[in-house]
DNA sequence: TTGATTAATGATACCGATAACATTCAGGTG
DNA sequence: CACCTGAATGTTATCGGTATCATTAATCAA
């Protein structure tokens, strides 16, 4: 007799197999396997037999057992930097509903912009032999790219597009389309235009929109200017205080881009405190075109960003991925919008 | 000769098992199983050769294969109503950051506040034999109570503390919060207190807000006014639309109970846009505390939820329930603050 | 010395589904 | 009518780990 103690719950407790269900139905348990997955090997009658039982016992497959058998695990990873962004919840949202119906269950891992955190989640993700990876962004550690390859792991990246990308993409140019504000903010008349940016460490988004915004000032030959840029983390406090440091140190600035809505409401706060008018006094662009940029007035000038789009057509090339199929596109450029509201 | 076209990329490939790990280490593949997992059982030199084996052929255990032959998954899945509320996004990053060092993979599902969705999602992790569960709030379809007692997962709550719940639950009482607050503000002499909630269906926490808003006003005397009541979905601009209502139909209100800082947010933004001042006008308060309420001037008054921490415990809990501890306690109460800011 | 005990490792079987191959039987064909 | 074809179903083996039960060698008490 064995202990009683310190057991797990579930010990002795036999769940339903598929031969259960297949001894009811009065057929072999490769039948019934047929039956509820690929109807079209059996006859209707049969099925419905099967179904029955299936119904009757409650019976819900093991799919460990399935994906060892049949090699594929009906999973797909993705890896965003945070859950607490509502654009990557976006997106993850429009991934699973496209793929949740294919009969495929998401992993979500948050690697919080962390390299040897999204290794690890990789990690996991081919132990669960995920069928295929969704990661954001392009750079990740070299273990991590040895390990997808490795593994033949089809993977596709999200959020941007770039000539560094190994992978297919499905995103947008955050260079461009930072290049492309700062641009229309130098046409609008600004004549000193600081910058707020995300971390820039292993984030190629932040980097790629910092680039566009010195771009743009040089294209229009204005000298770039460290002293009018701040890094700051993606929260409303910070970019407050970021928008704080920019206007004590430098009082003729008459703009700020923030390279996120989440800054730049925090910016557009601390104006609202301290009654400097915006734009009157100051104007300001955000990125990303969250919610939050609307609701206050001024509305905040963003960028918009197709994140349910991106996510929607990620699932959809990893569905061909996954089935092998070949006609997809190496980068899915899905475009952006400058929309032009109240702060500038 | 099978057909060359349509076949899955990873077809004919042969991906690294534990037998050529141990033919590598030298050792049997139960050994070197051993070596990976249990490594008191094995001297520390044969482990080391297996690990080293390991890492030589950067190999990955199937988890899928672990998980059928000893019957656990160290898979715990979570379901929150959605992603989008940053809430939520905290507990998920809580418990996870809890569970993974411990060996455990989160699957994460949201049912959009849809119980049949979350009966499917609870059916998916059923299949795939999920250790445990961990549900938000208490009211879930009949079948998802069936499942979860036929399969027996163990069944952890979130987010609500009530006398309903039929599992261990962790969290706070909304109903008690939901009452501290509204005494408050009667305490503070506001004498027209009108309220705005989220959707009522299906969601025990709104149902327990609304009701301790009511209990509130009775146990004061005072007589519960549906007219003074709003219901709004959890979007900014919904909470400043149910504001406008609330102002224009009944002006003598002087003061707004939201049960969300959402709501509250997007309707004192309403506030702001029409010059209403704040307090002085109206009062305003939220709940849930979140980063969104402390940044605007003036502060939101709300109510602060332990959501970092009912992560944590819930995650506590969960192991200690797969591990087969005994000493639990069913109702696990972690309190709330009443925020007091400048919006009251 | 010897049986008992423990530490380290191995052989085999098994988890639960399904792939691969085999079988059966009905219907069509020359 | 022998033969083929294909639809429907079954038998067996297998996926990749690990539980279970041996086995071996080393240690130890009597």
């Amino acid at each position: 007799m064995k202990s009683e103690a310190n057991v797990p719950l579930k010990s002795d407790h036999k769940l339903i197999t598929i031969r259960d269900v297949a001894r009811l139905a009065g057929v072999s348990p490769i039948t019934a396997s047929r039956a509820l997955n690929k109807s079209h090997l059996v006859k209707p009658e049969t099925r419905q037999k099967v179904e029955a039982a299936a119904a009757e016992l409650k019976f819900i497959g093991n799919s460990a057992a399935g994906s060892l058998s049949n090699k594929r695990s009906n999973i797909v990873g993705i890896i965003v930097p945070t859950l607490s962004n509502s654009i990557f919840a976006d997106t993850i949202q429009s991934i699973t509903s496209r793929l949740m119906p294919e009969g495929f269950q998401a992993l979500i891992g948050s690697n919080e912009y962390c390299l040897q955190r999204e290794e690890d989640i990789i990690r996991t993700f081919i132990s669960h032999r995920a069928d295929a990876l969704i990661l954001t962004g392009n750079i990740h550690s070299k273990v991590a790219e040895e390990l997808i390859e490795q593994y033949r792991i089809p993977t596709v990246e999200i959020w941007n597009i770039s000539e560094r990308s190994k992978h297919i993409s499905v995103g947008m140019s955050n260079y461009q389309a930072a290049f492309e504000m700062t641009s229309f903010l130098i046409s609008r008349g600004y004549e000193k235009i600081g910058y707020i940016g995300g971390p820039l460490e292993n984030n190629d988004r932040s980097q790629d929109r910092m680039q566009g915004y010195r771009d743009a000032l040089e294209k229009h030959d204005w000298s770039f200017d460290p002293a009018l840029t701040r890094e700051s983390p993606l929260e409303f406090a910070s970019g407050g205080a970021a928008m704080q440091s920019l206007l004590s140190k430098s009082q003729s600035i008459d703009c700020v881009f923030a390279s996120s809505d989440i800054i730049a409401f925090g910016a557009l706060m601390e104006c609202h405190r301290n009654e400097i008018k915006v734009p009157r006094d100051i104007a300001l662009a955000g990125f990303d075109n969250t919610a939050i940029g609307a609701i206050f007035s001024p509305a905040l000038t963003t960028i918009s960003v197709p994140r349910q789009r991106i996510g929607l057509k990620a699932a959809e090339i990893t569905l061909k991925l996954i089935r092998g199929e070949t006609d997809i596109n190496r980068r899915n450029d899905l475009g952006f919008d400058l929309k032009i509201r109240e702060t500038t």
